[in-house]
DNA sequence: CTGAAAGCGCTTACAG
DNA sequence: CTGAAAGCGCTTACAG
């Protein structure tokens, strides 16, 4: 990296570095009469880019924000990655990403570069374990805080400065409520690993709604929060229910405690010659983007998640952010459609 | 950012500040009995994070890696970046992503980022429009090159470097082969905008090899690259075809250019009481991961699209990279589903 | 308004 | 093996 240096430039323009900075970064001062085009030509001439990296060393901040998800090909995620990359850029900051796969030191390690990189904020978003199985994480984000480091959990029961929180409780059991309503009248549940908090939130929230009206699931069964989880855990449900297709019955309604779960669950159901809604209803919760063209269409609680993403960023570079918690709850917005339809 | 410096760590080590840098990064030179442990002891009670900023500064590398995409809530490029994500890490290297909306504007100024934080390396990923209308882009890689800065874009037109080239025109052609071969005699085409290589030469690849069979499409429309954009060219093509319900003719095949416009055409059509396949057939291009469980299943030419994301890091880190231009053709593969099934 | 100089936190020849 | 010192490319009080 022989870049041209700053230094390159004053010397084209035969002024010093220390004017040169001030022309080119946009200080308050104003140079005089043509010094300021004189700086800016000669940067132009020579091709001038600022290291970025030198200027974070000599100033305070280095315009950089790190997002953490689970996987980034997951539309939760992604949603979430767009919502944090388009308030990043109004902030004028730039996004450091890591999508850890689900595994908790890649997780950790990646907090760790984006301290090393003195990122302004952090943003992590991805349900993580509930329990204190993670001191080492907290008491790194401690130390990052204290030294003016800003993060914002998505969702999460860190205590570390912001939080945006997707009302998951109450959105499900807002989800168990309308469907009672509707005429449903049995229910079982996919959940997701009961060290998830949003998982369990979720799931807790829906039984709880249930039981204020004297229902409980036929059934609970669980998997790994992704389409392949649903899939198998809609499988063992099938079995433990012994559903099958065209009893005329009024079919069990599922929760599954993510969409992606209840599109793999579909996918295993119609492999086993069920069919949704006749033979079995399901609800998700988040509405991703990709249920607006699944089929058949599905119950879920709509989350803003662009949105989500965005109030985290607008949280952490908040100029109010202090020692105390700043935490903001989303509500989500329950939506029946297709796959929750009686007849 | 007042965090513990090096210094911090050496004195309390009893060290200098160069062997405190020696043992703590990991350098060849093997330090005296015990100085290592005294110093990494010190480091971990103070709670040492390396500035890496301060580290890029002194070092030739920052260890980033630049990703341009349009939209990160797409799931091409989403897909994409899982696989830059994965070969990045395994290449010990952090991710810078910029999600630019397909604004050049605003893809230029990300680039100008990149190469302001000295990224080792810029993956492009999303078409480009073809012809000279990026000349500063081009000039700007131009001179990041000079600088040891490597370049690889996905499936563009430029010419800066390295470059995976996924084989949209035989894949088309492939695919238009396949359709033939399984009984469709009408097709239509859903193209993208013409200013789009990756749209160009699918489209191109579609309608040659259906030119060698004798064969031309009754009606060609186009839309944006996105799901929308898919849709709306949908609706122009239905209306131009007379496309109507339960005619017992075979129905026109349309190749939709990407997947994600196949799906938004498919949503099209069902609003307007079409099914497919038994009025319109359909096919796409990129075998995205939402695929898997749309209904009805979608017929496409699969590309690795995570694959794709790894090569290019691979690329970009390749030890060869000279001033030669490095490319690699990535095959797809048919897929017929049900979404060109004939009765 | 402008410049000389110190400093940001590291790394790495160069001596010892 | 270890340390003193220069240097990476910027910014920013501090003088003038």
């Amino acid at each position: 990296m022989v870049a041209v240096r700053l230094q390159d430039v004053a010397a084209r323009a035969g002024v010093s570095q220390a004017t040169a900075s001030r022309v080119l970064n946009g200080s308050a001062r104003v140079p005089g009469e043509g010094v300021a085009d004189r700086v800016r030509a000669a940067a132009r001439e020579l091709g001038y880019v600022p290291n970025a990296q030198a200027q974070a060393l000599a100033r305070a901040s280095t315009g950089l924000l790190g997002l953490v998800v689970h996987d980034i090909a997951d539309p939760y995620f992604s949603s979430i990655a767009r919502g944090v990359q388009a308030a990043a850029r109004t902030a004028r900051k730039h996004m450091l990403l890591a999508s850890t796969d689900r595994d908790f030191d890649i997780e950790r390690e990646a907090v760790s570069t984006f301290i090393a990189h003195r990122a302004d904020a952090i943003v992590l978003a991805g349900s993580r374990q509930s329990g204190d199985l993670d001191l080492d994480l907290e008491a790194e984000f401690a130390r990052y805080r204290d030294n003016g480091g800003r993060v914002v959990v998505i969702g999460q029961p860190l205590a570390c400065g912001g939080a945006v929180e997707p009302e998951n409780h109450s959105g499900a059991a807002n989800l168990a409520d309308a469907l009672v309503a509707a005429g449903h009248t049995q229910f079982a549940v996919v959940g997701g690993p009961g060290s998830i908090r949003t998982a369990v939130d979720r799931r807790n929230g829906f039984v709880e709604a249930l039981g204020r009206r004297g229902l409980t699931p036929l059934v609970e069964v669980s998997g790994d929060f992704t389409r392949d989880g649903g899939y198998s855990a809609a499988r063992r449900l099938a079995g433990a229910l012994e559903l099958r297709a065209d009893t005329g019955t009024t079919p069990v309604c599922v929760f599954a405690v993510t969409d992606v779960m209840a599109i793999g669950a579909i996918a295993a159901w119609r492999e086993l010659g069920l069919s949704v809604p006749r033979d079995v209803c399901v609800a998700g919760f988040d509405d991703i983007p990709t249920l607006r063209d699944h089929t058949p269409s599905l119950s879920t609680v709509a989350l803003p998640l662009e949105h989500i993403g965005a109030r985290a960023v607008e949280l952490a570079l908040c100029r109010d952010f202090g020692p105390d918690d700043l935490r903001e709850s989303v509500p989500g917005s329950v939506v029946l459609r297709d796959s929750t339809r009686l007849p």
